[in-house]
Formats: structure tokens, C-alpha cells, sequence
DNA sequence: TTAAATAATATACACATTGTTGATTAACAC
DNA sequence: GTGTTAATCAACAATGTGTATATTATTTAA
């Protein structure tokens, strides 16, 4: 996806425009940067930027780009090597595998994920990582739908489970990250299949 | 919370930068609104609209204030007028008035808190109302937690159900609010009941 | 109805940032 | 080593910001 760039002074300059945005992002977050502040902290000349991008939006888009290249690729990965015969039945815990790879990459980019789902953070991209994250369960679980036990509707369940697990990640990473992906894992799969009320061990009457 | 402004042309002023802010977040997102672009959609003297504002950061803060206000206001009176005895258990059903009320506010003001919310929007509005929402279910609920039954860390369990409320909230107002406040505060009792997985009818083996 | 108060307007200002250009220098790959 | 090209520097018009002042129009209250 990304051709080969031979000149090390591109990947220099990139690294450090990316590296100043990061800090700027956690400073101002992403309105308030200027391409100014970015080549002032990144110490390059302003004219070099727009060699590059062309504007902090197209940072910011390059930037995405690469973190959902990565997660679409494990996702294919992981498919393309399961061979299971999924029926009318399947066993939560054989996806916990392909979770944890893909906690185990957000951790890897965690500096530029955190401050894009932080408060100051870049709400497009939240919505655009959760859409993500529904389009696989839909793509995944749809056919286990039966639809005269379903309780709620499919679309709100898909918005609350995709916006659970975005704000799970959010606070995985809010949290510097002081769990393993295994751990995020499992509290994943443990709430999905008992339910919030549940998994918190609350005593409560159900109406 | 708002002094008697008794002069008509303030009110009228406001109004109609209220009304091009709501306009410009869903066509450009508030990072690209511009002062002159405000101004211009609400025909108003580029020079009033800082009579009223510092700026269009202290534009939004004014309107998200509003907001918290009034469902700060709901919660108060909701628990000043509740007199049950909770001890050791309680009825989730009794929340449903609450959750219904909160619904209904949000939907008399939907436009505004629908561009803040969407893909357009600004997080950190988002990272608010979902504090908000966090900081109550904590002061209710922390009481019943049996340590000894907990399965899941409850810091990530609230951030779990905080953004999947959230996320509900998004997609009703995205949906243009095709379901019902009760729908809505029946589908998030239920799912927290039961579970995601429960809810969705899905079979499934649990390891 | 009128007079005082004040909100809104028109206009101008210095300043910051943008995105582009052309000429020059420096680093790189082969 | 040499040709290639990335990075620098300086200058540019264009746009937006926040402020100030004088003037006009509207509103409130007497």
C-alpha cells in the first residue's frame, strides 16, 4: 500500500511532523494545531509540509489511513485462516484470538489512537473506527439472528454493542493501557455474553 | 441560570447565530466554522456577534451549558421527589420514568445535541455527556456492587455501559428519533438486563 | 409619546495563518 | 562523483481574527 520511499529524508520528515502532531494534538487537540505550529515543532520549514500534505487534514486522513489498513488486514488474516463450520451455533471464545491481535495493534499505536479518541480527540475518526468495529459484528453475526427471540432492535443493539467496545478501547488506552489485551479480551466477551447487570455483580429485581 | 435579558434584540441576535451554528456544524463541522461564516448565515454585523461571544469555542460552551443545565435539572428533581428505601436490591424498572424524561429533553433539543454528537461533532461534548451519564450510574449503582460477585473491573464495566448509552442516544437522534423515550429507556434496561447477546436472540456456545 | 439607554451597524486597523511561488542550498541514491 | 530531488528561504495575495470608534436603529421605561 505504501510505495517504497527511498529517501530517507521523507520518512525523517514525515516521522517528525507526525511526531509534533501527537504532541500538539494532547496540547490544543486537533482544531486549534496550524500548520505553523506543526513545522515550528517538528523544526522543518513550512513550505516542506506542503511537499507532503496538503493540509492537516490530509495528515490526519494518511495518518488514519495506516491504523485501518492494520486492523483490516489481522481481520482478513484471521478469516482467511479459520476454517470453522459455523452453523446455527458458535463458541464465543474462539474470536478472542483475533481480539486480542487487534488490542495487541492498537497497543503498537497507541500515541497516535489515544489522542484521536481522547477529549481532544477527532470524532470523525471515532465514528469511523466504531463503524468499523459494527460492520464486522454485523458481517459476523447476522446469521445467528433468530428473528422471533430478538428483544431489541438490531440496529440500536449494533449501535450499543460497536459504541461499548469504542469506549472500552477508549478507556484501555485513557488508563495507559494497565491491562493486557487478553484481559480487554475477556471483559468483552464476558459482558456480551452475561450482561452488564451481571458481570457487576449487582443484586436487582427484574421487572 | 440565564439573567433576565430584557431587551428583544439580544434574544433575536442570539437565535439566529444559534440557528447558522446549527446549519455550518452539519455542513462543515465546527473546526471549519469561521466567525464571518456565522455571521454571514445569520445575517448579522460580523462586530455584534463578539458583543455576545469571545469567540465560537465560548458559542459552544454557552449552548453545551444549556444542555447539562437541563438534564442536570431532571436528575435533581427525579431523586428530590423519589422517596424508596434502596437497600440491598432495586427494581429497574423504577428508572424508567427517569431515563424517559432524559429522553424527552434530548429530543426537544435534539438539533443542537444531534451535530454536537454527530460524525461532525466535537468530542469533547461527547466525552461530557458521557461523564455525566458515568458519574450517575456510579452514584446509584456503586452501592450494590458485591465485591465478591464482581467479574469484570467496574471502572471498565461504567465505561462500558457509559458509551454504549451514549452510542444509543447518537443513533436515535441519527435515526431521527423513529422509536419512542420509552422505546429507547426499554431497550437500554433490557440489554443491561440481560445482555447484548441475550437480546439479540443469538445462540451461541458460551465457553 | 418621548427621551435615555443600548444594541446593531459600518468601517478600519494590525496581526496571524494560509497556500503558493521561484530561486537556492543540501542531502541522497546510484 | 554526479545527477536527482528534498529541504530551505523569502516573498506574495488572500482570508480570518479580534478590537476600536463613530453612527444608526431599536427598545425600554417614564
Amino acid at each position: 500500500m505504501i510505495p517504497k520511499k527511498t529517501d530517507r529524508r521523507i520518512f525523517r520528515t514525515k516521522r517528525m511532523i507526525m511526531e509534533a502532531f501527537i504532541l500538539l494534538m494532547e496540547e490544543k487537540g486537533f482544531e486549534a494545531i496550524t500548520v505553523s505550529d506543526l513545522t515550528e515543532k517538528a523544526d522543518i520549514n513550512r513550505g516542506t509540509f506542503y511537499q507532503h500534505y496538503k493540509d492537516k487534514y490530509d495528515l490526519l486522513e494518511q495518518g488514519e489511513e495506516e491504523i485501518f489498513e492494520g486492523l483490516k488486514k489481522i481481520v482478513d488474516t484471521f478469516w482467511h485462516n479459520e476454517n470453522y463450520d459455523y452453523e446455527e451455533v458458535m463458541n464465543v471464545d474462539d474470536l478472542l484470538p483475533l481480539s486480542i491481535q487487534l488490542f495487541e495493534f492498537i497497543g503498537d499505536n497507541s500515541k497516535f489512537i489515544k489522542v484521536l479518541l481522547g477529549a481532544k480527540g477527532n470524532s470523525a475518526f471515532q465514528n469511523k473506527l466504531k463503524n468499523v468495529i459494527m460492520d464486522n459484528l454485523l458481517l459476523r453475526f447476522s446469521q445467528f439472528l433468530k428473528e422471533d427471540h430478538v428483544i431489541v432492535p438490531p440496529d440500536y443493539l449494533l449501535a450499543y454493542i460497536g459504541s461499548a467496545h469504542l469506549g472500552l478501547i477508549q478507556h484501555w488506552l485513557e488508563c495507559g493501557m494497565d491491562r493486557s489485551p487478553e484481559d480487554i479480551a475477556r471483559i468483552l466477551s464476558q459482558t456480551a455474553i452475561f450482561g452488564p447487570v451481571k458481570v457487576s455483580g449487582i443484586q436487582i429485581f427484574q421487572g
